[in-house]
DNA sequence: TTAGGGTTAG
């Protein structure tokens, strides 16, 4: 038998009935006096003469207006008057039941008064209602709350009441301290007692189940829960859903999805989310119309979950209908919501929409300025990324952490400002292993690359590839050739299955003349069964998104496109850059300009986009030397701003310039 | 009396 610990002794002041006399005989007293951080003494007693008035028009006779009374308040949040109440009941001699325990003791643990908890529990004992099961269900409560697990278990140990409140209360607490394992071991004894399970057991066995990863556990009690026929309570097929999730079996998820009678909009948005992290973007968003047309109206949080997937395939058009959906059906615009929306924009193109926002924000937490300073790093607006970073700085109510530091030196790279960059390094306690990359970027990128090969050394992040992509990166930039092989090298030695070194490998060889080494390292990746992601490059218009590959001819207006791509060449006698010596594209080589994705996407846009907005165009890999000279001439020459995002960052390409240079480079 | 979904990077 476990026993209670010593620091959490059941402790009787004075037994009920004579304390209530006592209180009677010498006028209203408080029952006890505890100062609370926020109740001032002399409040208490002014309170307590206010508070008398009202009680004296309540009945003494009958404890269900107590009782109600009591509840009331915890619900509004007003404790202390809640308190009073208890102590008016046991003055007054109002009958406390076995209804009014479980309150008082809830009104204990929103006080955060274990002392009063520890009083309610001698009374419950003092008037035989210590055995009740709702009495019990809200001792453990209280116990584990404000004093530890333990005692709670205890409790629950202690008196003979085994139901599934009970049993789910304790499984709770053990989530709360992070111990599944014991909420499982729990669960799985009380089926083998016998005893009641409830969808809410079920729900909270789930959660424990989906902490441990255990898909083995899962299942378990996903049988449990077909045996009770309690599989499609909405409730447990949520959680079981999750559960398959977060044990790493989506599969399951998604079949347990299809077999659900009625789902709800919790139910989508957790496949939704779980799709988004997954990198699933596509089919987050197409989840995301089959519930709209399921007739489910999206609520703040299945906005929040899916603008994420809108962000990164660059779907603006669906992120902004998203936002007037909101505004539309007057949805609550809270800080989660904001930040969503404030990244969406930001990845789908749209700083200034994405500044809009943040303007209009209340409250700003720490997320919402992260979104803004590493918003603007990818926009090439470095400068405006470390404002806002100062901005945060200056913020009482949020912290920097290791995400808003490493936001501000990707700003800091972005710009290239080295020495800002070091002094945010400096600051940093403790910095992780995205930091070091974020300062190998900076390095590299402001041309410094033997400091930034000595930073890799000094930190050991040789054998780190996000370290030598970012040193690469720099090469790539600085036509560092040489440096940029042995980089190229070193990646194909870390990972000897990834397509894209042995391309990076074949553009150098290809690139210097040596077409033998090129063709060995295409038939190897032939060989090897590797498959390269070829280059694509989109553009929404009308609600539609035209893609196109390299070389693409299939478009309908695939004629047009190349006619206007070379009448734009020949007059703006463009010198293409040519040089692909880092480039991560093997069939873009091969291919005259004009038949770059990128290229025949801007096209696109430049002559179905009637009005004088912005081209936005979206490539999955990273934007060639040749385009990105022959955009910012087209920039010049048609008057309009060509937005591209690249896998780097988005390049803003404005009468001849590109966002993504630094002018004094 | 106890319970299920949301935002930042990589």
């Amino acid at each position: 038998m476990e026993s209670l610990p010593s620091s959490s002794p059941i402790h009787l002041p004075v037994p009920l009935v004579e304390q209530t006399l006592l209180e009677n005989t010498n006028g209203p007293r408080p029952l006890r006096i505890t100062p609370q951080e926020n109740v001032q003494p002399l409040g208490r007693i002014r309170n307590s003469v206010i508070a008398r008035k009202v009680f004296d028009e309540i009945p003494v006779s009958d404890s269900l207006p107590w009782n109600r009374r009591i509840e009331t308040l915890l619900r509004n949040g007003e404790i202390r008057n809640a308190i009073l109440t208890y102590e008016q009941m046991l003055l007054r001699g109002v009958r406390v039941d076995r209804h009014t325990l479980p309150r008082a003791l809830a009104t204990a643990r929103a006080a955060g008064d274990f002392p009063l908890g520890k009083q309610v529990h001698g009374h419950a004992l003092k008037l035989g209602h210590a055995s009740d099961p709702y009495v019990v269900s809200s001792l453990i409560e209280m116990y584990g709350s404000l004093d530890c697990v333990e005692s709670a278990r205890w409790v629950f140990n202690k008196f003979p009441v085994r139901n599934p409140v009970s049993w789910s209360v304790l499984a709770k607490l053990y989530l709360a301290e992070n111990k599944p394992k014991l909420a499982v071991d729990l669960f799985n004894k009380m089926v083998k007692l016998g005893s009641q399970i409830d969808s809410v057991s079920l729900g909270t066995v789930l959660v424990a189940c989906g902490r441990m990863r255990s898909l083995h556990d899962g299942r378990y009690a996903h049988q449990i829960a077909r045996k009770l026929g309690l599989e499609f309570d909405i409730f447990v097929s949520n959680s079981l859903l999750r559960m398959y999730i977060e044990c790493g079996s989506l599969k399951d998820a998604q079949a347990f999805f299809s077999g659900m009678p009625g789902k709800d909009v919790i139910s989508y948005t957790t496949l939704i989310q779980a799709h988004v992290k997954m990198g699933e973007f596509n089919d987050s968003l197409k989840l995301f119309q089959q519930m709209v047309s399921d007739g489910i109206s999206p609520d703040p949080p299945s906005v929040s979950s899916v603008l994420p997937a809108c962000g990164r395939i660059t779907a603006s058009k669906c992120g902004r209908e998203l936002h007037c959906h909101l505004l539309r059906k007057e949805l609550e615009f809270n800080p989660k919501v904001q930040n969503a929306l404030m990244d969406m924009y930001m990845k789908s193109g749209f700083l200034e929409y994405a500044l809009k926002v943040f303007g209009e924000m209340k409250e700003k937490d720490a997320v919402s300025w992260t979104v803004m300073v590493a918003g603007c790093s990818l926009h090439g607006e470095g400068n405006l990324g470390v404002h806002f970073f100062s901005g945060m700085e200056q913020d009482p109510r949020v912290d920097l952490d290791g995400l808003a530091y490493n936001a501000v030196l990707q700003a800091c790279a972005s710009s290239r400002m080295v020495g800002k960059g070091k002094y945010y390094f400096n600051q940093i306690r403790a910095p992780e292993l995205g930091h070091c990359i974020s300062m190998v970027s900076l390095l590299a990128s402001s041309g410094l690359l033997d400091e930034a090969t000595a930073f890799i050394e000094k930190w050991k992040l040789e054998r780190t590839p996000e370290a030598l992509r970012a040193l690469l990166d720099g090469c790539r930039i600085h036509r560092e050739d040489k440096l940029g092989k042995r980089v190229i090298d070193q990646l194909c030695d870390l990972q000897p299955l990834n397509p894209e070194n042995y391309v990076l490998l074949l553009n150098w060889y290809a690139h210097f003349d040596k077409p033998d080494m090129a063709r060995k390292y295409r038939e190897m990746i032939l060989d090897m069964g590797l498959k390269p992601r070829r280059a694509f490059s989109w553009i929404e218009h009308r609600n539609k998104v035209h893609a196109f590959g390299t070389g693409d001819v299939s478009h309908p207006r695939s004629q047009r496109l190349y006619w206007e791509l070379e009448q734009l060449m020949e007059k703006a006698r463009i010198s293409a850059d040519l040089d692909y010596s880092l480039h991560d594209v093997d069939e873009e080589r091969e291919c005259p300009l004009v038949g770059h994705s990128e290229m025949l996407a801007v096209a696109f846009g430049l002559v179905s986009k009637e009005s004088g907005g912005a081209i936005r165009v979206t490539k999955n890999h990273r934007i060639c030397n040749g385009c990105h000279g022959a955009l910012k001439a087209i920039s010049r020459l048609k008057g309009r701003e060509v937005i591209v995002k690249d896998t780097r960052c988005f390049h803003h390409f404005r009468d001849g310039f590109c966002s993504c240079e630094v002018p004094s480079l």
